[in-house]
DNA sequence: GTTCATAATTTGTCCTGGACAAAGCGTTGA
DNA sequence: TCAACGCTTTGTCCAGGACAAATTATGAAC
């Protein structure tokens, strides 16, 4: 009988790699250095991790994500841990009271797994906002208060699964119902890098651009920099955007703008994006760097009216 | 300057990871054991995989998911390894040569990026055979067939990203469009274990399931066992059902089942299916497995008869 | 006081080579 | 046909050393 998955004793580190993201190697180099985190071992010698341990692993690496440095927060408790991400939160919550019961609302349907309640929300919201006004105003706010209900405990996997899934579908349906048999200008090629998991940034960006009579084809996440390039190339695109969600480290996506945007022949412009992206204003010349959803919409108009006189 | 993304030299390990799927741990007790593969080193000493070794691993990963070992594949070249894939091949192609034709034809399309012409042969399919035999007769096909053809090459990165995204989108579509409201029995919970990422083999259940009725909620890939359990007494689900692509090592699926059997409750029942499972069979009492798609109707009809009695 | 180069530290990832349990395979006996 | 057994294969874990890249501290020059 299968004993690892359904009793609460303690994860082995190749479960723990999988839940925090941190690599088995860099879980036992801080075991050895730090001292923490310190695992029971089992019959054999090997790694057990209580719970409680991995809950404290991956505040710390959300912490990390954030640019703090391991040496600094190992030695604090669970506590100081979250209250240090209180502080750093980016203050993104809603200002208008009424948005913000909405969107309270809507975070308490994501935590009781209410799947009906929540895709009805939404798609009303959606109806009533508006597929732009939608993604920006809701799907980016509550996209971050889920990340921090469940970074804190406050909301479990499957409610996150939830979550995502039943967004991906009305986002994915609304696209379609407004891109018709778009063939606009510009072409635009969505994609991430490698090691980016998340496709929610991508799709909210295709949100805000298909309406706008943009021709967005998505390669989903996960693409080899090489073959962004050559698609981009062959398939003419006017446009190659990129998303970056806040666990991707920022050195590789400014190594990789870069690397991408000497590989490019320059009248295809590199759009990029993201909360992996918060700081990373200037640096990247010949890129144009998005701080938020709502400035797509503008980006699209100067393109145009640059693109016109040249592009028949 | 970024050089690891643009340069054909050849790739670190952790790069090598993540392109085939083989664990940095395996590659090196391979290179001990085996000889191969055999890395060059850069200047540091760390190994650097030319790319046609890279290729015969992908290979080699492939052949072991079809439930061969490495010592017999590994001395092999790789044109031997591609005839053994070729033998190995489930016969799932078409019979109708009609319908042969038209699998090539999307095939074709894939290959060459042309995601317009793809989305618009896909959804003319679609609308002309009706989402059921939709999914069974062309999708089913279409993915072993391009699974196959990125193996040996014929299919890179990018089209097979863009044939799952754009199948994603239309099969979610196509979903959207026949849920409605309904609150219909069964409800069916479905998602996939931890290690499982592939997502369409969940989409095209959905797909057979919807249109009969049914209550679909998926919580996308990677679900830990305990959070399906408990999603699954706290939501009444009647149904769990479960997806494994082929690369999901046998073994993990049984022992999860059976455990996921062991603390669901009798009245929700258990079904599994996907290529992960081919030959799976009998060892699971109480379990409902599928050899194909086109099994679930009937089954869903069986649960109909056989509940109706007791559900009111 | 700001800017910039240089030194010190921190940190993640890689390395080697040993070990072992779990999975697979073949044999034997009922 | 199946169960029990031993032998082999195979993936993953471990320890502890090493090092380069990233970050921070230091100091010199403007």
């Amino acid at each position: 009988m299968n004993t690892t998955s359904l009793s609460p004793v303690g994860l082995p580190i190749a479960a723990v790699e999988r839940d925090t993201g941190l690599a088995k190697d860099t879980l036992r180099v801080w075991e050895r250095r730090y001292g923490f985190p310190a695992p029971d071992r089992d019959a054999n010698g090997e790694r057990v991790y209580p719970a409680e341990q991995v809950e404290k692993l991956r505040l710390i690496r959300r912490l990390i994500d954030q640019g703090l440095r391991p040496a600094r927060l190992i030695a604090l408790d669970p506590d100081a841990l979250g209250r240090m991400l209180d502080e750093l939160r980016s203050p993104t919550v809603a200002t208008d009271p009424e948005r913000r019961a909405q969107l309270q609302a809507l975070l308490e349907q994501v935590r009781r797994h209410d799947h009906e309640g929540l895709r009805g929300t939404l798609q009303q919201l959606l109806m009533k906002m508006g597929l732009q006004p939608f993604v920006m105003e809701i799907v980016a706010l509550l996209n971050d208060m889920v990340g921090d209900a469940w970074l804190r405990g406050e909301v479990d996997v499957p409610a996150e699964h939830l979550y995502t899934e039943q967004l991906k579908g009305i986002l994915r349906t609304a696209i379609a119902a407004r891109s018709g048999t778009s063939r606009g200008r510009p072409a635009v090629l969505l994609t991430t890098f490698p090691e980016e998991q998340h496709a929610l940034g991508l799709l909210m960006v295709e949100a805000m651009l298909t309406p706008e009579g943009a021709c967005c084809v998505s390669l989903g996440v996960q693409t080899p920099l090489e073959d962004i390039r050559s698609t981009a190339i062959a398939g003419h695109y006017d446009i190659v955007a990129l998303s970056f969600s806040s666990a991707y480290p920022l050195r590789h996506a400014l190594d990789g703008l870069r690397s991408l945007r000497a590989g490019l022949p320059p009248q295809i412009e590199l759009w990029a994006g993201g909360a992996g992206l918060r700081t990373a204003g200037r640096k990247l010349p010949g890129i144009r760097v998005f701080a938020a959803l709502d400035d797509i919409p503008a980006a699209l108009a100067e393109w145009r009216r640059n693109a016109a006189p040249v592009q028949p």
